[in-house]
DNA sequence: TTATTAACCAAGCAAGCGCTTGGTTATTTT
DNA sequence: AAAATAACCAAGCGCTTGCTTGGTTAATAA
């Protein structure tokens, strides 16, 4: 239809691509569900990405990099690292269980990808990691939490992560409420104190 | 061959099913990666196997009921629900990481089944659940950890089983190393005095 | 107005898929 | 020795898959 300045049609692929990835896993998915999600015929998503694959990358890294602008946004001014802390995994449960694309789900289909593919898309993960591990660091520095190690992250994110299995928005448990018990699980009981 | 008493190759099968399953996912796992992994050719998994759902369905149930089967051998005797607790992490650990099926992966895989398989799935998941239920409420009843509702168990089982993901044996964080870190995030800290 | 280009559709191709069918082999039973 | 059975193999069938190719349409540029 019109050329240039419509990108629009790309961004809907790579939405119903990340949503469909996430419902029914990369190999289930065929390109034709895709194409049909948005309206299209079977062969036209391929005027805009040159094969499944580089589809899945561009939904990974892009909706990583949204959710991470989300995050960002969210903790900016925030001092104190356990509200930091409680910001980030409320938001990251946000962009996990609230948006229809839930594209942090995506990382778990990064073996459908080969290695260099796979290292853009691991690029792309540790920007999303940064902000988590620098507040990890600063709530060890000031003895809220025992320790920062590698461990305690990838142990958290599996946890929150995990919730995409079982949570449903809409039920008995808001995510809210989610949030806080989570962020408890992490920062252990309530110090009374200081 | 000889006929009857040897379900060998069937067990042969439900094992390398399991782990194909596992590392690769279901749907990008072909009956001939399945076949060629034990020996066999293309058609002769169905001999044993109506269908690559049951060959899933199969491989699921019995991989559950056999990682039971060491949960409740690791935590018979055990009368102090903390280290019952620690017990049913590490055993759990052990199924997921140590054995070569990693067989309660697979239930992320139910979204493959129909609603009557995923229900056999589901009791025989409710079954493997039923031990950590009770050692949590009973943590509730002696007041060593908060609560003991569903969010709770299934946020540590999410975090549990997110380290399939990243957890590799043999590297520099042992198996023990990290069920006890796991451990220590459900129950929060050390009690100074009981 | 004409030419160009972006964005699609219609149709189909080769490869791979789950699964079936009919035959083969070796063991066990009679 | 003969019959029966369990456990496979060889071959292939119909269908789906990712992807390609050539044409069509409408908007822009010249």
């Amino acid at each position: 239809m019109e050329p240039g300045l419509e990108p629009n049609r790309r961004r809907e692929l790579l939405r119903a691509a990340a949503r469909l990835f996430v419902e029914k896993g990369f190999a289930a998915t065929t390109t034709r569900d895709i194409a049909e999600a948005v309206g299209m015929r079977a062969g036209s998503p391929f005027y805009h990405f040159r094969s499944k694959q580089e589809l899945l990358k561009a939904a990974m890294i892009e909706g990583l990099d949204s959710g991470l602008v989300r995050l960002l946004a969210a903790v900016d001014g925030v001092a104190d690292p356990e509200i930091c802390l409680r910001v980030l995994v409320r938001t990251h449960l946000g962009n996990l269980l609230e948006d229809d694309c839930r594209s942090p789900m995506l990382i778990y289909e990064s073996r459908a990808l080969d290695a260099a593919d796979r290292a853009e898309v691991a690029a792309a993960f540790d920007r999303y990691q940064a902000p988590w591990q620098a507040t990890l660091e600063q709530l060890a520095a000031i003895g809220r939490i025992d320790s920062a190690g590698p461990p305690k992250r990838l142990l958290m994110f599996g946890m929150l992560n995990g919730c995409s299995h079982w949570f449903r928005p809409g039920g008995a448990l808001s995510v809210d409420e989610l949030a806080e018990a989570a962020a408890a699980f992490v920062l252990g009981p309530q110090p009374s104190a200081q």
